[in-house]
DNA sequence: TTGATCTGCTTGTCTGACAGTAGGATATTC
DNA sequence: GAATATCCTACTGTCAGACAAGCAGATCAA
């Protein structure tokens, strides 16, 4: 081994606070105890200048930081909002598409392990509340059978609501953004004759599991419904989008 | 119900491309087909600038944010340099955490959710390099138990080995990024008397589990692992600390 | 060869400028 | 008086220019 130097693990090399760090530092702690809430208009860059007492530039810079990590949002025209709590997994998750270091298969095997032990839990600590959420979506789901988006939504409710009732908010947000990735290829499958009909159905089946508590069983029955729309989407999608670097685009 | 222009989803808001985004999507674009690879230094600010025919100001805003997103790193004195493949889901769960949006409990959830499913897969699908990684990061942990730090690192090592056995891209992410928030929290059960033997043991039953190809014993032993470790923390910790929003820093 | 000094170049930061535009205030029209 | 047109202001988005600090390579000295 070579010679080692008292304290190795020490000299890492000193950090530099730069002037736009700073600002956005501040600002995301701001959020972070909600002294700014979703919704709250900030101060224009001016004013923000004028109160840190930097340059507009760095101010402009800490706002791309926070715009792109999906704090605020720069709305069209001027003034900015802080976002509602939306989902920062989401972008990651997107990005790995962008950068073709993910693939449609991979995405779907992370909801199925992820998703099969998340209606496991839901099964047990579901309330009330969460019932009626789920009722409700699959309610949705049968009126709007006839039309893709509504259809769609219902189903993304059911899961969500699922994922929810787990009381776990990493959870709810890795589904959100893994099924917000999804989405197109869901809308490609709607088309499948009797596709969503047994979708609807696997659905009842999963609500009846999670409303008896029957973890196991709710487990079995996801799996079986995750298979099947994998199937599915395969099936249309074919071996090569399925295997590749899909863009899924539009956001919902 | 109102009434309903026809069309009525196409009316969104019109996005005017901000010049510092087009040169991020560009940007980001270049890194995502290779043209850019991890390590390459960027241009200088003011030959992007040329390059681009923007001003120098909408290439550092869209430098802030490809920065903000992990794919360059703005190294201590100047060039730029595309980062080696860095983890975007870690910043992005961190943030989290900095937001106040997730405990210490939902974390440890997660990763028993996922981990749990993880390595069954990766009994299915490990091969002999898989093995030799897990190997060599037993060995790593036996030798190191004596110091925290090696300790840990090699636990990590294990643990992200039969993460990247699923040959699953998005789980060894996730699991890297968890692991990297966790830490901190891993440290502090070091120190209580025994538990690192206890950890090693089981982490052979893993491993023999998984070299068995036993995806349902791989299944249990990981449970107990995480279980017990849980369960260490939990106790160190105490009730509040678990429950309350730690920010738990110093990345590896 | 080693060490010191000088000279550009690059980043980080600030300031000033200007076009486009959103929103409110004001004037105009019926 | 209500609806509509017009004007003003202020803010964002963008650029250009300036300057300090620091690094890297070149040059020079020992």
């Amino acid at each position: 081994m070579a010679p080692r130097t008292v304290l190795d693990e020490g000299f890492v090399p000193v950090e530099k606070q730069k002037t736009y760090e700073l600002v956005a530092d501040h600002l995301i702690a701001m959020i972070g105890d909600r002294r700014l809430r979703p919704g709250d208009a900030l101060p224009t860059e001016k004013e923000l200048a004028t109160r840190f007492r930097v340059g507009r530039s760095s101010v402009r810079e800490a706002l791309r930081i926070l715009e792109s990590k999906g704090l605020i949002r720069s709305l069209g025209k001027g003034s900015f909002v802080v976002a509602p709590s939306l989902n920062p997994l989401s972008e990651s998750l997107l990005l790995l598409f962008t950068l073709r270091e993910a693939t449609m298969r991979e995405l779907f095997e992370v909801r199925k392990l992820l998703e099969v032990q998340t209606v496991a839990l839901a099964a047990e600590r579901r309330t009330r509340a969460d019932l009626k959420r789920m009722e409700q979506a699959i309610r949705d789901m049968d009126e709007g059978i006839a039309s893709p988006h509504r259809y769609i939504a219902a189903d993304l409710q059911f899961h969500l609501a699922i994922a929810e009732a787990t009381k776990n908010r990493i959870v709810a947000r890795l589904m959100h953004a893994i099924r917000g990735l999804l989405q197109r290829a869901l809308f490609t499958i709607y088309d499948i004759p009797g596709s969503p009909q047994r979708s609807l159905e696997q659905h009842r089946q999963i609500f009846s599991a999670i409303l008896k508590k029957d973890a196991s069983e709710a487990r079995t029955r996801m799996i079986e419904h995750l298979s099947r729309v994998e199937h599915d989407i395969r099936n249309i999608l074919g071996g090569k989008a399925w295997e590749q670097y899909i863009r899924p685009l539009d956001e919902v």
